[in-house]
DNA sequence: ATCCGGGTCT
DNA sequence: AGACCCGGAT
C-alpha cells in the first residue's frame, strides 16, 4: 500500500520522524533504476538514543568502507514496491520485476546518471535490468509527487521514496551533508540545487526535528543544473570536499567526549589562571602551553575528578556508546576500560581515586606568585625549575620560561605577543603553542591547533591528506559523473585514484584540515580530539571497541597489533 | 626493565 | 633524525 508521508500503514510502522527513536537504525537500502530509495529501519534494536543508534547501524551498513564508491556499493536494488504487508520479492524477482513505468513519481525515472550508479552491477550481475535504457530525459520530467511507501521484510521495515523525498530524509537521517551529496552524485544525480538546497542539517543534527514536515522541495530545472554547475563544481575542485560524515563523525565524539572526562577538559592550558585578569590570564595560558609541551596534562596541571554530574553523564554515555552493552559496573571513574569477550563487549569502569601524581606546575608557580612575567624574570631559575619538575624537559623549559618573561616585559609591555609570527619567535613555542595561544589567549583564531592527537586522528578518519594525493580523486569523480555518466568503468577509475596518502607532519595536518573545517570548529576541534586521542582513539591500540563512530572510520580495529614490535608499526601506519 | 608519548629546537 | 625529560604502560 502507498503511504503518502504521514500515512500510516496498519499494522506496520512507517518512519516517523518525531519517533525515530523507536527504530533502531536506518539503513539505505536501495536505490534502483528508477531513482528511488529505500531506507530501512531496523525495528529488532530499540534504543532509546536516536543518534547513537542511528549512527551504529548506519556504520554498519554504508558507510563501513573506506572508499566512497565502496560505501555506495553497499546499497543495494531494491524494487520500488507499493506493498506494505507482503515481503519483497528475492532479488532475483527483484530484476523481473520492473517498476511500473505508469505509475507516478517513480517510473520512469531512469536516467543514465542512474545507471551509472547502478553500480553495482559490480555486486550483483542480476540486478541490471534489461529494461532500463539509457534516456536523456531530464530529471525534472519524471519525478512526480513526493511519496514514500513503506513494507516490511524480515521484520525490518523498508520505506521507498522518491527522488525528493530523500532529499528531506536523507538529512534527517545521517544529518551529514556531505554524506548526501556524495550519494546523490554518485547515484547520477548531478542536480547541485538538489544538493545545495538541503535543508539546514544542524537543524535536523540537534533534534529540531520539527522542520522536517515543512520542508519545502523545490523544483528542478535542468537549465538550474547546468548553472549550478558550473558554478558549483570549481570551487568545491579548489577548496578540497570535505569528508563524508565528518559531521556525524564530530558529533559521535562529541557525544563520546561529553561523557568520559578527559585530562584536557580539566587541565587543558586554557584553564589556567582563568580568574586572573586578561593580561595575567593571557601569560598564564602562554606559561602553561610551554610547560604542558611534552608532558601529561595531569603532570602540568594537578589532580582531577569528576563531579556528580559528569559521573552520571559517564554512565549514561556509557551504556549507549556500547552497543552491544553486557554490564557494567560503576561508580568512581577515571578510566574506561573495555574488555571484548566474543562478539559482546563488556564495559568496565575501572575505579582510581585520584592522580596520586604530583601536583601541578602551574598550580605552584601560581601559589608562589611566580604566574607573571615580571616575578618569573626575577625568580632564581633553579626555584622555577624545582616549582615546574615534573614535567618533561623541565631544565629548558624554566629556561625558556625565563627568556618569555623577559621578552614579555621589554617588547610587549608585559603581555604576550598578540600575533602569530611573534610568538614563533619565542623560544620554546611551536605552531601548535602558537595557535594554542591565539586561540585560547587571544580568542584570535589564525588556524588550527594541531597536535599529536589531532594529527593521529585526523589521518585514521582520512580526514587529511598528503598534498596532491586526494583533490585528484574528486575531480574525477565528479567529472566522471557530470559530463558522461554512463560509464561505469570511468567512475569505477576514479575511484581507484582516490589514494589518500597520511600527512606526515602535524603542519600538513593543520593545512589540510583547514581546506575543509569550517572555522567555527577550529577551536573545539583541538580539545575535542586531544580528549577523544587520552580516552578512546588512543594512539597505541585505541579502543575502537568502545567508539561510537568506529563503524565511520577507516581505521577502526585496524591497529590491533601487539606493542612490541616496531616494523609493524611501520606497515600499519603506512597507508590503508 | 624497556618503551612510549609529548612539542620544540638543532 | 635526534636530543631533550618525565611518568606511565607494558
Amino acid at each position: 500500500m502507498d503511504l503518502c508521508n504521514q500515512g500510516e500503514p496498519d499494522g506496520h510502522p512507517i518512519y516517523n520522524p518525531e519517533k525515530r527513536g523507536e527504530f533502531g537504525g536506518v539503513r539505505m537500502v536501495g536505490i534502483d533504476g528508477v531513482a528511488q530509495y529505500c531506507i530501512n529501519f531496523n525495528t529488532t534494536n530499540s534504543f532509546p538514543d536516536p543518534p547513537n543508534s542511528m549512527t551504529l547501524s548506519l556504520l554498519r551498513t554504508c558507510l563501513l568502507l573506506p572508499s566512497p564508491l565502496a560505501r555506495i556499493n553497499s546499497i543495494k536494488i531494491m524494487p520500488i514496491t507499493r506493498l506494505s504487508s507482503k515481503a519483497l520479492p528475492s532479488k532475483r524477482e527483484i530484476t523481473s520485476a520492473e517498476p511500473n513505468p505508469g505509475s507516478e513519481s517513480s517510473s520512469g525515472v531512469s536516467m543514465p546518471e542512474v545507471r551509472v550508479f547502478v553500480r553495482k552491477k559490480r555486486a550483483k550481475r542480476e540486478v541490471q535490468l534489461s529494461s532500463i535504457e539509457p534516456k536523456t530525459e531530464p530529471l525534472e520530467q519524471k519525478v512526480g509527487p513526493r511519496t514514500w511507501a513503506a513494507y516490511t521484510l524480515d521484520g525490518d521495515v523498508y520505506l521507498a521514496v522518491d527522488v525528493f523525498c530523500i532529499r528531506k530524509l536523507l538529512p534527517f537521517c545521517f544529518q551529514n551533508h556531505a554524506f548526501c551529496q556524495k550519494l546523490l552524485l554518485a547515484c547520477g544525480f548531478v542536480n547541485i540545487e538538489v544538493l545545495c538546497g538541503l535543508p539546514d542539517i544542524e537543524d535536523f543534527a540537534y533534534g529540531k526535528a520539527k522542520s522536517f514536515s515543512r520542508q519545502t522541495t523545490t523544483a528542478v530545472t535542468s537549465k538550474d543544473v547546468s548553472s549550478m554547475e558550473s558554478k558549483f563544481l570549481p570551487p568545491i575542485r579548489s577548496k578540497d570536499e570535505p569528508p563524508a560524515n565528518w559531521e556525524k563523525v564530530l558529533e559521535g565524539i562529541q557525544n563520546m567526549r561529553s561523557s568520559e572526562g578527559a585530562p584536557v577538559d580539566t587541565m587543558g592550558c586554557e584553564k589556567a589562571g582563568i580568574s586572573l585578569p586578561p593580561k595575567e590570564r593571557r601569560f598564564a595560558v602562554l606559561a602553561s602551553s610551554l610547560l604542558s609541551s611534552q608532558t601529561k596534562d595531569n603532570v602540568t596541571h594537578g589532580k582531577f575528578k569528576y563531579s556528580q554530574s559528569e559521573l552520571f553523564r559517564i554512565f549514561v554515555a556509557i551504556f549507549f556508546v556500547s552497543f552491544d552493552y553486557k554490564g557494567l559496573q560503576t561508580v568512581l571513574v577515571l578510566q574506561v576500560v573495555v574488555k571484548e569477550s566474543g562478539a559482546l563487549r563488556v564495559v568496565v569502569i575501572s575505579i582510581k581515586s585520584s592522580f596520586t601524581t604530583s601536583a601541578g606546575a602551574i598550580q605552584r608557580l601560581l601559589q608562589n606568585g611566580l604566574l607573571t612575567p615580571d616575578a618569573i624574570d626575577q625568580a632564581d631559575e633553579a626555584t622555577i625549575k624545582s616549582l615546574i619538575y615534573p614535567v618533561g624537559f623541565y631544565p629548558k623549559k624554566a629556561s625558556n620560561l625565563k627568556k618569555i618573561a623577559k621578552i614579555c616585559l621589554t617588547k610587549y609591555d608585559g603581555d604576550i605577543p598578540s600575533t602569530l609570527e611573534e610568538l614563533l619567535l619565542l623560544p620554546g613555542i611551536g605552531p601548535k603553542m602558537a595557535h594554542l595561544v591565539m586561540n585560547v589567549g587571544w580568542d584570535n583564531v589564525q588556524g588550527i591547533c594541531v597536535d599529536t592527537h589531532v594529527h593521529r586522528i585526523c589521518n585514521r578518519l582520512g580526514w587529511v591528506s598528503r598534498p596532491g594525493t586526494k583533490q585528484d580523486h574528486v575531480v574525477p569523480l565528479r567529472a566522471s559523473f557530470s559530463l558522461n555518466l554512463r560509464s561505469l568503468k570511468a567512475v569505477d577509475d576514479a575511484i581507484l585514484i582516490c589514494v589518500r596518502q597520511n600527512t606526515s607532519t602535524p603542519e600538513q595536518t593543520r593545512e589540510s584540515l583547514q581546506l575543509w573545517l569550517p572555522k567555527e570548529q577550529w577551536v573545539p576541534i583541538n580539545p575535542l580530539l586531544v580528549g577523544f586521542g587520552q580516552t578512546v582513539c588512543t594512539p597505541l591500540r585505541p579502543r575502537c571497541g568502545i567508539c561510537s563512530i568506529s563503524d565511520l572510520c577507516p581505521s577502526a580495529f585496524k591497529e590491533t597489533s601487539s606493542p612490541s614490535s616496531k616494523g609493524k608499526k611501520d606497515e600499519k601506519n603506512k597507508k590503508r
